[in-house]
DNA sequence: AAAACTTAGCTAATCGATTAGCTGGGTTCG
DNA sequence: CGAACCCAGCTAATCGATTAGCTAAGTTTT
């Protein structure tokens, strides 16, 4: 492939003039731009960023690290991410840490081998010192995404996730549950403990509470949520509605309801914070709370651009969107479902 | 950020004997290499990918070009892809070129520049002369996915289309179904050209022909099929039963078909091209043929980095994969569907 | 003992861009 | 007319790695 000294050569200038003209920095003739410029075009010359970024410290690219790849919500914030970051001209690189800190670990320092101007981190871990910890250099540019980190000082996008929790769960109070059970995430990132201290607060308004034994971590995991919710739904007396703290969760739940021969909302009704899109035409339809992905993710690459472009977080900034509650047809009021009293030990199958 | 000189001055040794240790590409006496890892660790050494791609010719960057990163099919193969390449040491760049031709170009002279290692491209357009015509220098290592262009000289890997078309509609066959209709991706790609291919070629072994006012293209959309398959739903003689080339697609038929109030396959009978995973929970569960896409995926990594260590195609390489038929319960023998006898014209909602 | 060989570690050229500072010719000012 | 200034285009240093070839000291062979 040509490089800028085969432009240079054939065009009859100095690579400075090729540079001047590509990059259009420096004022160049009209005669001497249109034979760079034809040079350009004869040789098919694409400038190598690598060369451009040792020279610049600029890679061009942003780094996405999601927690969990084959979540559906992560995909879709890849694509929205792809999208806004290209708007930019920026090029995305996609890293999943599958839920493990030490994952996340190599990934981080993988990022900052690449030179990635910037990266967006959904966090696994409790800590993001080693994001920090650059002994003689700036931090590179974050934003974390969806979730925060207790020692962070990056700037941050999130949902508000207590009222994710409580708005779900309020929709179920409202048509008359008391007996409620949850499938929480993993209660050590803000996404997993805010949603459940959302659902344990509308409770509590009301002067009900949630028995442990109704509470059960599915990790966000569509596989770990179905045998935990399975084993909860199999208990002599079981709840007559769930909330379920993510939507890939929310699927493994109904694959659970399904198995036992349950039906949705006739025997158990489910709310859950999220849902897969699309689905609209599958039955039953989730009520759930939803996060405005789009403009979050936007919002996250808005911030890390700004972010790049000032050489760092100026102040940190915390961006706190609102969920909405969409109702779909997963609820039922509670007075609707015979076979298990509210109670009585029930015989549910 | 510390580098290789800082490293070296720290150490008391030469860059050069800093970089046989880090790479482990010439003896380095114990005492030495102790001193050299110290100072690396002391320092929080990491090396600049963009000057060892510089000196090298090498970025250990792969990208991955699908045709609508809103589709969940390309979301998985995302996932797979993420977790192969970096399986073998490289990263993954994710662009998006939205069934856009021209976008398609422009992205693949972005892979150009950022000197990727290789590409996984699914086509978009006719040709990809873009990726062969480099004048003075061997073309990217590339390896096209899930479709093929005619005038490629790339590795392919694909599906037997024809087989996933004639298999979904054979099963349609089988249950006594005779009035059909389909709802195709775009006819110039070879996935949506092979389906229906596949399709017609398992009515006419029956006898049968598919009438082209139940054929509509949905461009594999989830709104596009789900606005075509409205109005193939709403004629006087719908068919009973339709065969729909993407997962993506089925969701959206599905939703047409809940939203003119029919029941699914209580009215009509659906079979699909791949499902959307995970939602085996919610009714109706997809009768399908399926893409082994995760060893795809693997196949088209190894592949790809098996051209990138050979410096590129030695032979073309075309791997088929078989697609599998997986039932569920959207499709019923025509004999039970009551509402629209099969030669009258009906008066369906 | 001298010549030939071996080898650990070092020097510096190189990858392909960018850009600070230089240069020669032209213009302006005193 | 000479000094001072201007400016389009050029030269070459630089970014941070890698690595070919060099060097000096030690070992082996004649």
């Amino acid at each position: 492939m040509a490089t800028i000294k085969d432009v240079a050569r054939a065009a009859g200038v100095s690579t400075a003039t090729v540079s001047a003209v590509i990059n259009d920095s420096a004022y160049v003739s009209a005669e001497l731009r249109a034979r760079v410029l034809a040079a350009v075009r004869d040789l098919n010359y694409a400038p190598s960023l690598a060369a451009r970024n040792l020279k610049r410290g600029r890679s061009q690219l942003i780094a996405l690290v999601v927690a969990d790849l084959a979540n559906p919500f992560f995909s879709r914030v890849v694509w929205a991410a792809e999208a806004a970051v290209a708007a930019w001209g920026y090029s995305l690189l996609i890293f999943n840490s599958d839920e493990k800190p030490e994952l996340e670990r190599r990934i981080l320092a993988r990022v900052r081998t690449l030179s990635c101007d910037g990266v967006i981190l959904v966090p696994v871990g409790d800590s993001t010192e080693h994001l920090q910890n650059d002994p003689d250099g700036k931090p590179i540019p974050t934003v974390l995404f969806g979730r925060t980190v207790a020692d962070d000082r990056s700037d941050t996008v999130t949902i508000d996730n207590i009222s994710a929790g409580r708005q779900a769960t309020e929709y179920l109070l409202d048509l008359g549950h008391t007996r409620l059970g949850t499938i929480t995430g993993p209660l050590h990132v803000t996404t997993g403990r805010g949603r459940l201290d959302g659902m344990l607060a509308a409770m509590r308004s009301r002067g009900l509470t949630l028995e442990s034994r109704y509470i059960r971590s599915g990790e966000f995991r569509e596989d770990a949520a179905y045998s935990v919710a399975r084993s909860l739904l199999e208990q002599p007396a079981r709840p007559t509605a769930l909330y379920v703290a993510s939507g890939l969760m929310a699927l493994g739940v109904m694959r659970a309801v399904a198995d036992l021969g349950l039906r949705c909302p006739g025997d158990i009704s489910i709310a859950s914070t999220d849902t897969i899109p699309g689905i609209g035409g599958l039955r039953p339809r989730l009520t759930r709370t939803e996060h405005p992905l789009v403009d979050m993710t936007n919002e996250a690459v808005r911030l890390l651009v700004d972010q790049i472009r000032r050489g760092g977080p100026v102040e940190r900034r915390n961006v706190v969107f609102q969920p909405s509650l969409v109702v779909g047809d997963s609820c039922a009021p509670v007075v609707m479902q015979p076979g298990t009293p509210p109670s009585s030990s029930g015989s549910g199958q």
